[in-house]
DNA sequence: GACCAGGAGTTGA
DNA sequence: TCAACTCATGGT
């Protein structure tokens, strides 16, 4: 399949997902109880996964118009016209909603590295193992496998404060039907995931954006908070930014407002604007 | 040793 | 409703 609407280091290392391994342009990437592993081979879109079969084009969300998408947003201004196209390629991926949820709950007050460290312990402790190319790859627990874990086991993959939010969300995702996640609408499905512990509204974004068919979503963190500080604070509705620290309503206004501007696919436009924020700001 | 990192819960006014 | 505080941890 031919994939030059695709840019794998653009969207693998644009902070949606965290279990990926990178070997001479070959990706592995941990998705569930599965390893997909994707190169682009001359302009060819080549993938396998082990143990089992895993869609790969729909976990890259290559049914997205994605001219369309980028035609949507980037003539909005010029910034987001720049950053679409100096990360063309990147891609939404479309992950499976416990892993993302869990992800981002470890995501909180913290990098990216140390989140793969935590993610990555939790996999070695309670996830199964995949040989593949010689090399082993833990994969991402099932839920029934983290109802297992104690706070203290959890806290023993260095999540500090979190392991009890993870615990708790864990039993809170068991009791949850996900078909209602994917079908329900932005606001219920906002409400639904704040119900659970440890999950505020950013980590609600990402979870809707990532992995739930929430494209409209729009998660605010520090990057994100300095874009919008330095380029769209007439958009945001905000004159004093100075501090810009969010309160519960003040997330919910300046996401509300980049929503509206950027339309159902502003999730994109903001993850172009991470990346953009990580390499320039 | 302070500061930062894809934040969220609790408390007191 | 909101600011201030606290929550673990590792890198810089």
């Amino acid at each position: 399949m031919k994939m030059d609407a695709i840019n794998l280091k653009h969207t693998l290392e644009s902070g949606q997902v965290f279990l990926w391994y990178e070997r001479r342009g070959i990706y592995y990437i941990v998705c569930s109880s599965n390893v997909v592993k994707v190169e682009s081979c001359n302009g060819e879109f080549v993938y396998e996964s082990r143990p089992e079969h895993v869609d790969v084009e729909r976990f890259f969300r290559m049914d997205d118009d994605i001219h369309a998408i980028n035609s949507s947003i980037g003539c909005k201004d010029a910034l987001i016209a720049y950053a679409s196209k100096r990360f063309k390629g990147l891609r939404i991926m479309r992950q499976d909603p416990f892993q993302c949820l869990i992800s981002f709950i470890c995501a909180t007050n913290t990098n990216i590295a140390r989140v793969r460290q935590m993610l990555e312990c939790i996999c070695r402790r309670f996830g199964g193992k995949i040989e593949l190319d010689g090399r082993t790859f833990h994969t991402f627990p099932s839920v029934r496998a983290l109802q297992d874990a104690s706070i203290n086991d959890l806290a023993g993959c260095g999540l500090g404060y979190r392991a009890r939010f993870i615990a708790q969300a864990v039993h809170s995702y068991a009791e949850i039907d996900v078909d209602d996640l994917v079908k329900g609408c932005y606001d219920d499905v906002r409400d639904m995931l704040l119900s659970i512990d440890g999950v505020g509204s950013k980590v609600a974004d990402c979870v809707m954006l990532f992995s739930l068919e929430k494209l409209e979503a729009f998660p605010i963190d520090v990057w994100i908070g300095r874009v919008i500080a330095r380029h769209y604070r007439h958009i945001a509705g905000i004159e004093d930014m100075a501090k810009f620290k969010f309160t519960p309503q003040m997330y919910r206004r300046v996401s509300s407002a980049m929503r509206g501007y950027f339309g159902r696919y502003a999730g994109y436009a903001q993850q172009y604007l991470y990346c953009y924020a990580r390499a320039y700001m």
